[in-house]
This record gives C-alpha cells, structure tokens and sequence, in this order.
DNA sequence: TGTACATCAGTGAACGCGCGTTCACTGATGTAC
DNA sequence: TGTACATCAGTGAACGCGCGTTCACTGATGTAC
C-alpha cells in the first residue's frame, strides 16, 4: 500500500461519508447530485470519476461499507447469544436501538433506500437482509421450543422478526434526537414486540386454527 | 358544478395519475419533475401551477387520494368482521394482498415515500397510518382474549400488526407480476405472521419472563 | 333568449441555473536503473 | 543513493441539457343584464 494508495482510500472516504452526510437530514439518495457530493467532500467533480463510475456505483458501495459494519456487530451478539444459550430479549433489543442511534446515518440510509433506491441499490439491501434471515433461521435451532418446527415455520419467524427491527429502525430514527423520553417507549414497545412474537413462536403449531374469536376464548 | 370545473378536475386527476405512472417502474416521487408530469399528462409545464404550487403539494394530494381509498377497504372489512364477531385471519389477509397487488401503483407510492419522501409526505403519510392504528386497538377490544389487556399492550400489538401488513406491501409489490406461485407463497407466509401475532397476544401477560431459554422449555 | 363583458384553464416563449460528462492539464508520488 | 521517466489523483474550463418559474397571451366557458 502506497501512500498514493492509502491517500486515494481517504478521498474514496471522503466521498463515501459526504453522500452520507448529505442524506442525514431525510434526503434520499437519489435526490442527491454527483456535484454536491465532492463539494461537500472538498474536490473537484471530475475527481469523482477515478473512484466511482456513476452514482450508483457509489451507492452500491454505501450498502457494502454500512451492511459490512453491521454483520460484524451481530455476529458478536450471535456468538454471545451461543455462549449464554438464550437471547436476553431486553437487553438485544436495547443494544441493537441503541447502535442504530449511534449509527444513525448509516440505518437511516439502508431504510430509506431499501425500497426507495434503484433497482441495483434495491436488490442489495434485499441480499443483505435475506443473509441477515437466514443466519436468525440457523440461531432458531438452538431453541429446543422451536427446534421441532419445520424449516418454512422457523423462515416465516425470522422473517417477522427482522422485518419488526427494520421497522424499529425506521421509527426511532424518525424521532427527533433530544426526544429520549419517546425514544425510550419506543425502545419499550420493541423489546414487547419481540416477546410476543417469541411467546407466539412458543405456542405455535403449524396446524393452529383458522379463527380469533370475538365470542368464544380460545386460550 | 360548471363545465369549466369538471374540465379542471379532470385536467389536476390527470396529473395525479400522470405522477403515479411515473413512479410505477420503480422510481421514486422526489426524482420525478414537474414537467416529466406535465409531459405524460399531456399539458403544458406551465399548466401545473393551475392545480398545484409545486410538486410537494400534488405528492400530499396523492397521499390524500391513496389513503382515502384505503380507508373506504378498511372499513368495509372491519364492519364484515363486527358482524361475523370474528377475523377470519386467512381470507382477511388474502384479500389485504390481493388489493395490494390490484391497486399496485398506490401502494408501491406508499410504501416508498413512507420512509423517504419529502419531511411533510412521510408525516403525512405517518399520520394515516396511525389513524388506521388507533382503529385497530379499538377492534381489539372486541376480543374476549384481549380486552383485558392494558390500553399500551393493544396499542403495541396494533403497531406490529399494521407495520408487519406494510412490510409485506413492500415485499409482494417487489415481486414481478408474472411470478404468481412467489407471491402465493408470500401470502401463507403472511397469513401465518398474522396468526402468529395473534397466538403470541392470546398468551401475552404484561409480566412476562425475560429469557427465551435454549435449554429450558417454557410452554 | 341574446348580447357584452369577465373569468380563467391552458399556451408558448423566454430566463437563469445546476447538472453530468468531456478534455487537456499539473505536479506529487512511484519505479527502474 | 541519485536520476530520469512513468503513473495517476486531482484540477479547471467548457459543453449541451432539462429543469422550475416568469410572463403576456388566447379563446372557450361563465355570468349579468
């Protein structure tokens, strides 16, 4: 590594952190020019193109570099998670909302563009959760209440569940930073959320029937 | 109610439609232009600023027009379902989808601009779907299993459930038109989440345990 | 009913602006000897 | 180690383009008498 290298690594950083920066107050991506991004980076716009082809490129590399951080921050909860054998549902939950607090550009970025994005962009985020998905499916095993389902049951699980944190993301970071008190009912609602979404994975049996009724208990 | 008027209100419908087409191959509102909209809707640029003051103002009118729609299924069914003292979770969530995957355009605008359309479409966005969460914690007071559940805890599992419907809007809309056995399987998955959800409240206690064990079945 | 004027939805030309992209360039860093 | 050339990250001028918005307009529809 060069230091012409490493110097280039800084400015592919720069522009990196520059797109972030100017999505921050709620502008998505596509909304944000090639020209803004090296303005806000401090270069001239024609320097972009010895590090991104386009934009999209850029953005591709936006999911890579935030997906990246956050796989390492779960493969560590995971492995405690292994080493304690049970998920402690309040204190994940609080540590996951927290993290996305502090990494607040990079969830706000993968939630707004992961339906909003191109098709590219789209299609990357989607890859990445399905990874994230699949990985839950493997952890569902270790739960000897779970371990009996079928693999579809333990994927449709998963599935709620990942979907509920992305929610999560998308709300708190929709509140304002000095609203601790609302931040902290949100945090609140989550961790009940996902209780009952255990305590219903609990009881589930894949031929439960068809009614809820509004007449007759069914508990 | 002259010819003149009739003659506009079709002219500003066109416009809105104009808008949603626009965005039906995956774009999204803030990267459309006013005179992209004219252009499909067969009028002039300037013609816009008889209906509009710009185009944030057409994105709140087509929120309007969206919701309100939406609000008209809703209700229909909710009224089916007082009647039948019952939900009848299958077929509910069929027809949920089936409307969906029919009114593609507004949903795929919906689902999109939740998260990152322009601050005053996600509030106003955000406000509808709290509306329709205020109605669903209502519903569920009509179920035995729940009713005595705290005020919050309704307001929880309502939020879970709205958020849980949304998230398959974005998930089937994804899918291509022609791959039908996808978006079957979509659908019993979504079925099943409901059910889940609903197992997981007809067991829920406010003071429920802290740990899903791996080693200690708790049902 | 017929006429004379008012309204106003839609037109068409024009503007200044920021955009993405091209091109030839500069000068610090890297490399071969 | 010192020198002479090659590389290439970043520069700066220039381009054509679609944009949002302004303005004065036209002519069909509405209204008052």
């Amino acid at each position: 590594m060069t230091i012409r290298d490493e110097r280039k690594q800084q400015t592919r950083q720069t522009l990196l952190d520059a797109a972030l920066k100017l999505m921050s107050d709620g502008r998505s991506f596509v909304s944000i020019s090639l020209r803004e991004v090296t303005r806000e980076a401090g270069v001239v716009p024609t320097a972009f193109y010895r590090h991104f082809r386009d934009m999209d490129e850029l953005g591709l590399a936006l999911v890579d570099e935030v997906c990246l951080s956050l796989r390492r921050l779960l493969r560590e909860e995971r492995l405690k998670a292994h080493g304690a054998g049970h998920i402690a549902i309040h204190s994940s939950v609080m540590m996951f909302l927290l993290y996305v607090r502090q990494e607040a550009r990079y969830f706000d970025f993968l939630a707004r563009e992961r339906l909003s994005g191109s098709a590219k962009i789209r299609e990357s985020i989607q890859r990445e959760i399905n990874h994230f998905s699949s990985d839950l499916t493997a952890d569902f095993r270790m739960f000897p209440d779970m371990q009996n389902l079928p693999t579809e049951d333990l994927q449709m699980i998963a599935n709620l569940v990942i979907n509920t944190a992305i929610n999560w993301c998308g709300e708190i970071l929709s509140l304002p930073a000095e609203q601790v008190r609302l931040q902290y009912e949100l945090s609140m609602r989550a961790v009940k959320q996902l209780r009952l979404i255990f305590v219903g994975a609990m009881h589930w049996r894949s031929d439960k029937g068809e009614l809820i009724s509004a007449t007759t208990p069914t508990s």
